[in-house]
DNA sequence: CTTGGTGCAAATCTTTTGCACGCCT
DNA sequence: AGGCGTGCAAAAGATTTGCACCAAG
């Protein structure tokens, strides 16, 4: 199952169809591992302004994109169905973005955090900040 | 120590002054748990909208303030030495902010998590999406 | 014919800048 | 005078909306 049918099936199940700016969305984001939306827009040369932010909008509810949050400003990802779950180390020197190992412990304690106020999680985000192996 | 010598406090020592303006954008943030950049504006009358945002650029270096991301846009709240240092979660549903309780088990696991990439980690945010309690 | 999806242009909101003035030393 | 901090107005950017049109069922 690679990722373009992930893709289709999830535009499917919600009833939406698979339009040519949808698909040119989707593959920039298949070929950045990280955009920020004026580079998403310039990436997808052809389609509007308009249509890349619906198309944001609809794909994050659909779990098929995902908001990272670096600093106050956010970078688009391909969502979890996509790539194992990470995490996200910003360096602050050079603006470098590592990703980080899984780490199912510290899943399960988020879990348990969330639990504690009765609230059901339905995702998370997690930003690091600080310095990388080089520019320490 | 109350916040207030904090504050003045982290001013005086980078050479800034007290001015009326940034005592206004500080007791806002005092009064309220956390407040969007729109709501800081009105809540601090007569500040003008430029000078909050200078404001809270100037906070945000010394550590006064901090920028906790929320969806894709993000709120204020002031810096880890007016709190016990906390995340929160979000509701998905009805927007609120909820604070969850410390867990230094879980910034263990960060420190680690950091530590195995030969990060240096210098700060963090954790945001949890999710339904709260009367939501569900 | 109806609906969903699009481009285009305009409206709106958010953030940043330039400039002149007042205040303090 | 010299520097810092401010308000005000304008500029820039980012995001959203209204509308007319086109394509597919």
């Amino acid at each position: 199952m690679n990722s373009q049918n992930i893709f289709e099936n999830a535009l499917k199940q919600n009833h939406i169809s698979l339009t040519k700016p949808r698909q040119a969305v989707f593959d920039a984001l298949q070929h950045h591992k990280s955009l920020s939306m004026a580079e998403l827009v310039s990436a997808c040369s052809d389609v509007d302004r308009a249509s890349v932010y619906r198309t944001t909008d609809t794909f994050e509810k659909l779990g098929i994109i995902m908001r990272i949050p670096t600093g106050w400003k956010y970078r688009l990802e391909l969502g979890e169905a996509f790539h194992e779950h990470h995490h996200h180390a910003t360096c602050s020197s050079c603006g470098a973005s590592i990703a980080l190992p899984e780490d199912p412990a510290l899943e399960r304690r988020l879990q348990d955090l969330a639990h504690r106020r009765n609230f059901t999680l339905t995702s998370h985000q997690i930003e690091l900040t600080g310095l990388c192996e080089t520019c320490q």
